[in-house]
RNA sequence: GGAGAGAUGGCCGAGUGGUCGAAGGCGCUCCCCUGCUAAGGGAGUAUGGGGUUUAUAGCCUCAUCGAGGGUUCGAAUCCCUCUCUCUCCA
């Protein structure tokens, strides 16, 4: 959520920016509600007064034992008013309300301006794509050659979009999970929590699923939604709190399934594990000072690098342009890693600075030691990486003629010593 | 699954219709006093919103005692629903 001062003072400003974004602030329809609501409150609020001054002289007259029925009288006359007034100024606080909870973010001015995500700028390429003497295989190919990945006996299960590894396999993604765990915990100072995959409501609006992303979520009867990404249990860990100044930053990483109903992706990426319901990702949050956020957001994206490069793998750095980054967004670097098989960089992690975007929607704060004031914290998060997509970008890169797949160096501690898998 | 108890400010804990946003204690901040590894005295110390304003200063004001409704001139206190915690029983 926006600063609503900022919105009220400088609505052409921020409608400017929005704009970048292809996001079009209907100026006067908001000027309209904010003057509606202003005239309504200050009238709600000076009627409330009134009912509340007289309502304790009334208490004071009856302690005294004295008669307060003339009092009580001109009470009651304010009633109705009251009722009415109160009202009508919930129903245009809800308005404004979900007209600013459906705004994304302001870029930062450093985003390059774009129409789509073709105009995202590339800041680094990283590794060299291996040349193959041969024909090149998919993962799927790979996966089901080696008879360890099954997208059938996943849509038997369940249906479409969901898969069932096996054997080495199946321990790669989880030898990939610990080995990033360990380096960002170990060497890059995060704290590890474990938390729920099942969130409310409050915590998907606080990390902005909500309200304008529901049909993404897969949401159970209980009224609980699965999480899409870590970054909903961990950034909502704030929602509600203030920390001292001098505790931050705070850096936290989970390992989480996510859960992504892919509506609206009917027709793509059906083949493989690029695009599926249910998938494995690290996740890295940051809560930190407002002047540090943007300094924090180039060392988040080198820490999801760093997985990259110990595994050895080719990727790029994209610089998000305004048409292309995510609702909550302020500035995002997406990390794409070479997929051989689909002769192309493929996102693995996506990095973001949310600035107080988030922050605002869920009340987290910090007290500024000077001030003694509340402040809203930036919050920031990125993959670290999707271990999904690492698994598929492993097998297809270190294929060999005969289809196996050999283990990067990085990793054959954690797959106990293995270094080829085959069948 | 059944029965009961509870949820109050950073923490503990009073408060069952009226000058309560809330006693008291602890903690914390500032000041005073004190020559000895400390004690004493005083003051302050929740959050969010709105209005006014050059102002994130000041002043005025509204809301919040788990959440949401209701009764009432007035609700932490009474009623209803929900959430969570604890105890006992199965």
């Amino acid at each position: 959520m926006l600063d609503p001062k900022l919105l009220r003072e400088q609505p052409e400003a921020v409608a400017e920016k929005l704009a970048t974004r292809g996001f079009v602030l209907d100026v006067a329809a908001f000027n309209a509600l904010e003057a509606e609501r202003k005239t309504l409150q200050v009238e709600t609020e000076k009627l409330q007064n009134e009912r509340n001054v007289h309502s304790k002289n009334i208490g004071i007259l009856k302690g005294q034992g004295k008669d307060a029925s003339a009092v009580l009288e001109q009470v009651n006359q304010l009633g109705d008013r009251l009722t009415q007034l109160s009202h009508e100024l919930s129903a245009v606080q809800e308005k404004l309300h979900d007209f600013c909870a459906v705004m994304p973010n302001v870029p930062h001015d450093s985003v390059p301006i774009g129409k789509s995500e073709d105009d995202n700028v590339e800041t680094a390429r990283v590794g060299t794509p291996r040349t193959f003497s041969f024909e090149i295989k998919d993962h799927v190919a790979l996966g089901e050659g080696l008879g360890q990945m099954s997208f059938d006996k996943a849509a038997k299960l369940t249906g479409s979009r969901f898969v069932v590894l096996h054997k080495h396999l199946a321990k790669l993604q989880r030898a990939l999970t610990q080995f990033m765990l360990d380096i960002h915990i170990n060497e890059h100072g995060y704290e590890e929590s474990y938390v729920p995959y099942l969130v409310n409501d409050d915590s998907l609006f606080g990390t902005g699923q909500l309200p304008k992303f529901k049909e993404d979520l897969f949401t159970t009867t209980a009224g609980y939604s699965l999480i899409p990404t870590a970054e909903v249990s961990l950034t909502n860990l704030m929602r509600d709190e203030i920390v001292r100044e001098e505790d931050l930053p705070l850096q936290w990483t989970a390992h989480t399934p996510c859960f992504r109903s892919e509506a609206g992706a009917y027709g793509k990426d059906t083949r493989g594990m690029i695009r599926q319901h249910q998938f494995e990702k690290v996740e890295l949050v940051w809560i930190c000072h407002p002047d540090e956020s943007y300094n924090y957001l180039e060392k988040l994206r080198l820490h999801a690098e760093t997985i990259l490069q110990r595994l050895e793998l080719p990727y790029r750095v994209l610089s998000l342009c305004t048409a292309d980054i995510g609702f909550c967004s302020a500035k995002t670097y997406d990390l794409e890693v070479w997929l051989p098989a689909q002769n192309c960089y493929r996102e693995i992690s996506s990095c973001s600075n949310m600035g107080s975007f988030q922050a605002r929607r869920m009340q987290a704060r910090f007290r500024n030691s000077k001030t003694g004031k509340t402040e809203l914290v930036h919050t920031l998060n990125g993959s670290g990486l999707a271990v999904g997509r690492t698994l598929v970008a492993i097998m297809e890169n270190y294929q060999d003629e005969a289809g196996n797949i050999h283990i990067p160096k990085a990793l054959q501690p954690y797959m106990g010593g293995l270094t080829v898998i085959g069948k």
